[in-house]
DNA sequence: GTGTTATGGAACCGTTTGGTTATTGAAGCA
DNA sequence: TGCTTCAATAACCAAACGGTTCCATAACAC
């Protein structure tokens, strides 16, 4: 996958009505009428937003009849998964945050305090690059 | 997390160079100016970047004399797997999905044949909702 | 054929996005 | 007190987005 694909499906991620879409779908093929019934939007509108999840190879499409049903093909999600495991170290590693708060304090004065305001709770990893970051 | 903090995620992983700017925080906090260098585009655009990221709550920023440095904040990207992890069951469950397809065959003619030509590989899951479907 | 149903496409519109250059501001240093 | 450095803001622009309405088309049902 290359990077401009991860990035067409992470946009077709950042719209709830997709995601919405996405949802429903893994409980079975739909066609857009059925699809579009519980949004207040247009039909047009959803035939749009399946052209998007189309363009990111989150669906694939078949018709049947008059209807044109939507498919989920979960490969695309697999691949962004992927891509956000590279993090998942990064949310639990608790112990040694703390173990380095202490050390940093005690290296200088202003320990490269607070955030956002509404985050000041969590202790910040110690910059393993420092001397690169003050070239 | 609410709907549209999922789509702020999503969306401000959706920009290859906000990805980057996310996978150069993972060795270490970095000021404005380090994270612009590999890249080629102007300060304020890289300032305007890391703007998105904050207000997807991806990094936090502290001052340190003159440089603003940023840190990931890993804790999003957690909550945006854990969103992907519900379709985790549908990108490797392709026993079912064969004998699905023969029932699917005998059940009418046209078995929802292919949707796009590049993914005609893949056995397409049966309809779970059909009445649904054609109401 | 004619009508009906389901869907895609065209044209349009306001807002957002991602980039630019120029300017301002804030923190150290002479 | 300046001067320098790092980064944010302002003003602007073109392109993309998400929505609309109106119309065209495709497949079935008389």
């Amino acid at each position: 996958m290359t990077v401009d694909q991860l990035s067409t499906v992470f946009g077709a991620l950042a719209d709830p009505t997709r995601r919405a879409i996405l949802a429903r779908l893994a409980e079975g093929d739909l066609a857009v009428r059925d699809l579009a019934a519980p949004f207040p939007v247009s039909q047009p509108a959803i035939s749009r937003h399946l052209k998007v999840l189309e363009g990111a190879g989150l669906i694939s499409r078949s018709r049947r009849a008059t209807a044109r049903l939507s498919h989920l093909e979960a490969e695309p999600l697999r691949e962004a998964t992927a891509w956000l495991a590279r993090y998942q170290a990064y949310w639990d590693e608790r112990f040694e945050q703390l173990d380095e708060l202490l050390a940093e304090l005690q290296r200088r004065p202003e320990p490269a305090a607070a955030g956002t305001p509404t985050k000041v709770k969590k202790a910040r990893k110690a910059e393993k690059k420092e001397g690169r970051t003050q070239r």
